[in-house]
DNA sequence: GCGCAGATTCAACAAGCGTTGAAGACTAGT
DNA sequence: ACTAGTCTTCAACGCTTGTTGAATCTGCGC
């Protein structure tokens, strides 16, 4: 059976998902990794095929949940909207809003596994293709969101919006303690409400001023 | 004399610069820098204390000329409005600019800094101290800048208004590719004169919304 | 009690790592 | 030509890395 080997498997992946966060994976070596997570070393290859296959099995183990939480906010906020068009702030809103969500109930292995994703997403090796794998379709129906609700924007506005808001999004996830030192202990990285209430306003001006603006030639 | 040994160390400066930039810290070797150098392993240690020391080389070597750079942006700012208060986006576009300027001159080696940059800036083992050791003062006085052309402005709002641009400005550095794969190659992360035409747009109408409007309590 | 499959341990492998010491080459000034 | 000092090469060190094969343990059906 495979209760026992469930649970080891899993404590692998938790050991993995944080010391991944921490330090980047070729920072992170198998035998810390087993070590942290108490089992053997060669019991990784046991199930895992590769350090690289762990890797990708922590980065798709709670993908899916995640994007299942944001499209789930999208339907709630169109559910509300059948005829009018819903506000931006709203739409951002439902995009960033789970995750912050996310980081006050299962706090450790979420605030690990965002962490990791802000290093991923910011990376150029892994950036580009592992973000537009993991995250494509729901990019796509939320910039659809916006597009609908602000008709005379141009693509090009929308995707360098969404950038932007990409950015501050994972820096906000990296928690490095930027903000702690830069505000001498007044912001802490890790208050998710004090985010929540200013990260949603904050883009959505954004995405009004450069994407509802008519430019000149 | 050093004029041999200045340019086989730039070498090394520069052939360190873009592989960390690419990799991480961690993922490359001493061994690939040399080999990119064109120039003999040890040649490493003659020349640098250690690996680390490297790296912390390379960091600093740019890190002056940037911030002069910038600051002689906001220099120019001021001059324009000795009485009255610039905008916003004025501000903005000085913190930013200078280094979307850079990228256009002497292309490739600011390319692979900033790239370098963005990468230590999202790592929670680098982004809070080391950023904080190079960008606090350049930081500081932005944001009073700003604190003085939104008087009513909170310190928590300003702080996070910059950390929200920081992450926006360094992901876009960072050249992952991203944007390149969501836009079906209609935007590219290398435009630079499409990012400075939108991305201090942006982040101004952020700081303005965030920190100008009152607070319920 | 036996066997079998899954789970776990142990010891080791080749390769590569960061780093070093000693010896050679080059370029002055004398 | 000799020396002094900077720069460069060569070969190696001890250690760690990812990974593996064979042996052992564990718990269940018969």
């Amino acid at each position: 059976m495979s209760s026992k080997s469930q649970t080891t498997k899993q404590r692998i992946l938790d050991a993995a998902e944080e010391l991944f966060a921490r330090d980047g994976f070729s920072a992170v070596t198998v035998r810390q990794i087993m070590k942290k997570a108490g089992a053997d070393v060669a019991l990784a290859y046991y199930h895992f095929e590769s350090k690289r296959d762990l890797f990708d099995t922590v980065l798709m183990r709670r993908a899916e949940v995640m994007n299942d939480m944001r499209h789930a906010a999208l339907d709630e906020v169109e559910r509300r909207h059948p005829d009018d068009a819903p506000s931006i702030e709203e739409i951002i809103a439902a995009f960033t809003n789970p995750l912050l969500a996310l980081l006050d109930n299962d706090h450790e292995h979420w605030r690990h596994y965002l962490a990791l994703i802000a290093q991923v997403n910011s990376s150029p090796e892994w950036g580009g293709e592992l973000m537009t794998r993991f995250f494509d379709p729901l990019v796509r129906r939320f910039i659809d969101a916006i597009r609908r609700a602000i008709p005379d924007a141009s693509d090009e506005d929308l995707y360098w919006s969404y950038h932007f808001l990409s950015g501050a999004l994972t820096l906000t996830f990296a928690e490095t303690g930027r903000i702690d030192n830069l505000s001498s202990g007044l912001c802490r990285s890790s208050d998710m409400p004090s985010i929540s209430a200013r990260l949603p306003a904050f883009v959505a001006a954004g995405f009004e001023r450069l994407c509802t603006k008519q430019r000149q030639a």
